[in-house]
RNA sequence: GGGCGCUUAGCUCAGUUGGUUAGAGCGUCUGGUUUACACCCAGAAGGUCCGCGGUUCGAGCCCGCGAGCGCCCACCA
């Protein structure tokens, strides 16, 4: 059965994707003795669908999870995907919307959560249906949902252990509100944007106090000075405008007195240092901005504005009464809601929170002994940065949609009850229980992950088998949400890191270094591409790209570069077939030739260096190395060699080999080829063994030999194209060693002679052989400009090696190796030098 | 205010511990209808490795200073 002509990758693809599913090869049997490699897939959002950066990391995921597959280890790839708290129930509820159904106002929170529950069923399976369609290996038989009722109970489990551990406490404090959402969020979750504003300078009496938020002084409990400054002695009251309230002056550390006029307004229930001062003077605290970013009652007559109306307002009757000393422009960092971009408002609420402190020391602990080792090395020093610093972490979120809190409240007896099992009534006043309104931030079950998805708190076979995991591979921008959270309830409830290693992958960029993004428009969707170019060329464009540490530029170029790529291997494919035939690999023996142990010994190499690349997440490199062994070495070499022998018995084992080296990173054509180069419909290449280097195979005087062919004739090629020389026709010439001539004539169309070469004429000299080719008369113009462009660069190069071997002290501190190489060196160059002198003198003016 | 990273060919980027002549892909130029592939073949040109200083026999690589760019963290009104 002939190939298409040219790679059609739509025509196999879907059908191995399709079939490596539903063949259940992923799924992962555990056996005794046998080494495991277990990973868990960063969980993509269930409200998603594929970007370029899932893309990348699900390729770079796969590329590993293939070779150890294929290196025999128990593998185990386990998918899942995220409930994502507030971006769903977003979602739902701008759909309600649209149907006009405000789902606060016109549901009941189960209704609600029914409607989200069908939402999934319906929309939920995208992700899934395309990392089936990228070739993601994953085993599907072991997919998990943050919501799977397992989960759920790891995720009750957990909180009512931390709880019982002291390590999990509730209380008001200041927190991040987003009114836009509705719920508070924690400090990962607000991102700080430079935004220009003002300073607007108020008179309260005496002093002078400077604000960025006029509106908050409604709130205002006192002004602050620094103790040192005794600019203000004696001064114990000021009247607070816009009221009738006089308020405190307290002595604080937290004015400065190089800033303004040091005196600073104190607001304890809308800023987070005000709330600190607050507490240690003892300030009451007046909410006069709600929940939903309007005054409050408390705010008098500014009641009900929106916090910006109420700005606008207050500085008007400011100016009206002549207390506005001056306004002056000011940047600063305005903390925003990283999902909807609104400003959060800090607000005093009661929140429940993890301690965190405890649990992260393990976790520096952890990273510090490599017990979780982290690459690059780099993001250590972030790591331990921001576990040094860390600060309680508010888990309870004002939401409908997530796991809702198991905590209950008495209203009888004020009584809290936090319990594994929904408890019936107060234990201690028998009264009804009313649970905890709030839900869980996403983070705190996808913390969990690596083990919830195993079974625990059960003891599972799986658990025991898979964790911990070995390795994870994510994006640098959940480091702290996610890896971070991770290590710290591993190491806290199953008394060991969730996985030894985390490769920490690059950005996908689009062509002008541009981070991809909806808002920017420069989103480039895999599917499409993968539709044009085929996947495995997008997995291999991607790859090519990832070195450790490194964006990655994604450009047209490279994605047909790699389908060129593919499509060379196809049509290398083609030919074998119709050359070799389809007899299955090895049966008979063939005389093994120079060639044949050449390609072995280079195939040998190829697998030595991919090896250590996957292993050191140096994918780059992996696919630079087999597309030179392919392209370069098998295509051009091999089965150039190949035709002039017409010896195609060795040739199937070594491009069968090749298609096992590549296939982590473009599983489908090598799946599909391989295929038809004979084997079973029941196979598949991703069960085959990755070659490994043999020592055995290394064949040093095979490759020296086919070296000094490829240069000979590379030379002689060289000398053809510089003269000018039509390339049919053929040539003679002589060369001063024992070569193969025929073969040689037949790659270059130069038939050499062995002997004594003439120092004239059209001449290469090199270190291994120098060679002459006989040219017509009148071409040899061309070939003089080289050789004096040659000689100018000898005289450098011997002048700069004499200046090197002539300095006492070089050659009495470098080492032997190198000064018997630089020796070597020059006398070649010496020696080419007299060959391209003779040359040069040799062509008389008119020749 | 701290921290991290980048600057190498026209473009996008590699360059593992310092060691002879710094690489790849794409692009450019020259020449090719050799019966796998023009998504191809053969050949070529192209680099002050951001600047300055230092360590060293020797620096793209190590150290210091500077410039430009990017990112992360941070409660100074």
């Amino acid at each position: 059965m002939e190939l298409d002509k040219v790679y059609e990758p739509r025509r196999f693809e879907p059908r191995w994707a399709q079939w490596w599913v539903e063949s259940g090869i992923y799924t992962a049997k555990w056996v005794p003795g046998k080494p495991v490699f277990s990973l868990v897939i960063p969980p993509p959002n269930v409200t998603g669908s594929l970007h370029m950066g899932h893309m990348l990391e699900h390729t770079a995921i796969d590329v590993t999870i293939r070779w150890h597959r294929m290196r025999g280890d128990v593998t185990l790839w386990l998918p899942g995907t995220d409930h994502a708290g507030i971006a769903t129930e977003m979602i739902v509820a701008r759909q309600l919307a649209a149907k006009g159904i405000q789902y606060r106002r016109d549901l009941t929170r189960e209704e609600f959560e029914a409607k989200v529950w069908e939402w999934k069923a319906e929309s939920g399976g995208t992700i899934k249906r395309q990392m089936i369609q990228i070739g993601a290996s994953c085993d599907w038989s072991r997919e998990r949902f943050t919501m799977d009722p397992v989960l759920s109970r790891a995720v009750r489990e957990v909180f009512v252990s931390l709880h019982e551990r002291g390590l999990l406490y509730r209380g008001e404090y200041m927190v991040n509100w987003c009114p836009s959402c509705n719920t508070a969020i924690s400090d990962l979750e607000t991102v700080h944007e430079e935004t220009a504003g003002h300073l607007w300078h108020i008179r309260y009496g005496d002093v002078v106090v400077a604000t960025t938020r006029p509106e908050t002084m409604l709130g205002d409990t006192a002004v602050a000075v620094n103790p040192n400054d005794d600019r203000y002695d004696g001064l114990t009251f000021v009247p607070l405008p816009l009221s009738d309230r006089k308020i405190p002056v307290v002595r604080d550390e937290i004015a400065n007195v190089e800033f303004g006029t040091g005196v600073v307004k104190i607001t304890p229930a809308h800023d987070p240092n005000d709330f600190e001062v607050g507490k240690r003077h003892n300030l009451p605290l007046i909410q006069v901005i709600g929940q939903d970013g309007k005054i409050t009652a408390a705010g008098g007559k500014y009641v009900g504005l929106d916090r910006y109306e109420a700005r606008k307002q207050i500085v008007e009757d400011l100016q009206a009464l002549g207390l506005i000393e001056k306004i002056d422009d000011h940047t600063l960092s305005i903390g925003k809601c990283q999902r909807c971009r609104t400003v959060v408002e800090p607000l005093v609420s009661k929140q429940w929170f993890v301690r965190t402190k405890p649990l992260a020391a393990k976790a520096i602990a952890a990273v510090d002994e490599k017990r979780i080792d982290i690459k690059p090395e780099n993001w250590i020093k972030t790591w331990n940065e921001w576990m040094l610093n860390i600060r309680d972490w508010c888990v309870s979120r004002q939401l409908w949609w997530g796991h809702r809190i198991p905590a209950w409240y008495c209203d009888a007896c004020n009584e809290v009850v936090i319990a594994r099992e929904d408890p019936a009534e107060c234990p201690k006043c028998k009264g009804a229980l009313r649970q905890d309104s709030d839900v869980l931030d996403t983070w705190f079950s996808s913390g969990l992950w690596p083990f919830s998805t195993l079974g625990w708190p059960e003891q599972t076979d799986d658990l025991k088998h898979f964790y911990p995991t070995s390795l994870l591979i994510t994006g640098f921008d959940i480091i702290f949400f996610w890896v971070a959270r991770m290590s710290m309830l591993g190491i806290e409830f199953m008394g060991e890191v969730p996985f030894h290693k985390v490769y920490i992958h690059g950005l996908v960029r689009d062509a002008d270094k541009q981070k991809m993004s909806k808002t920017k428009g420069n989103v480039i969707d895999p599917l499409v591409v993968n539709d044009q170019y085929g996947t495995d060329a997008v997995r291999m464009a991607l790859v090519s790209g990832a070195a450790p540490g490194t964006d990655i530029v994604f450009t047209p170029d490279r994605l047909e570069s790699a389908r060129n790529f593919a499509n060379k291997i196809w049509n290398a494919a083609r030919f074998l077939l119709m050359k070799a035939g389809q007899e299955a690999p090895a049966q008979t023996a063939q005389a093994i030739t120079l060639e044949d142990r050449w390609i072995q010994s280079r195939i040998n190499e190829c697998a030595r260096e991919m090896n250590l690349a996957i292993d050191q997440f140096r994918y780059h490199e992996a696919a630079q190395t087999i597309r030179h062994f392919i392209w370069d070495d098998f295509c051009d070499w091999y089965i150039e060699l190949k035709k002039i022998s017409n010896d195609w018995g060795n040739i199937i084992p070594v491009f069968e080999t090749a298609l096992r080296l590549l296939h982590p990173v473009m599983p489908f054509l090598t799946e599909e080829l391989w295929h038809r180069l004979g084997a079973a419909e029941t196979d598949s290449i991703s069960l085959q063994p990755y070659p490994q280097f043999d020592p055995a195979l290394a064949d040093t005087g095979a490759e020296r030999e086919i070296k000094l062919l490829r240069d000979i004739v590379t030379a002689a090629r060289n000398l053809r194209a510089e003269l000018g020389i039509d390339p049919k026709l053929p040539l003679t010439g002589t060369i001063s060693r024992d070569v193969d001539a025929a073969l040689i004539e037949r790659l270059c169309g130069v038939a050499f002679a062995k002997g004594e070469v003439p120092k004239s004429g059209a001449v290469r000299s090199t270190p291994d052989f120098d060679l002459w080719i006989d040219v017509p008369a009148g071409q040899m113009e061309l070939q003089r400009k080289r050789l004096e462009k040659e000689k100018d660069q000898l005289i450098k190069n011997i002048a700069s090696s004499k200046r090197q071997l002539g300095d006492e002290i070089f050659l009495s501190k470098a080492p032997a190796k190198i000064l018997d190489s630089m020796r070597a060196k020059l006398a070649d160059y010496e020696t080419q030098l007299a060959n391209v002198d003779q040359a040069l003198t040799g062509q008389s003016p008119g020749q």
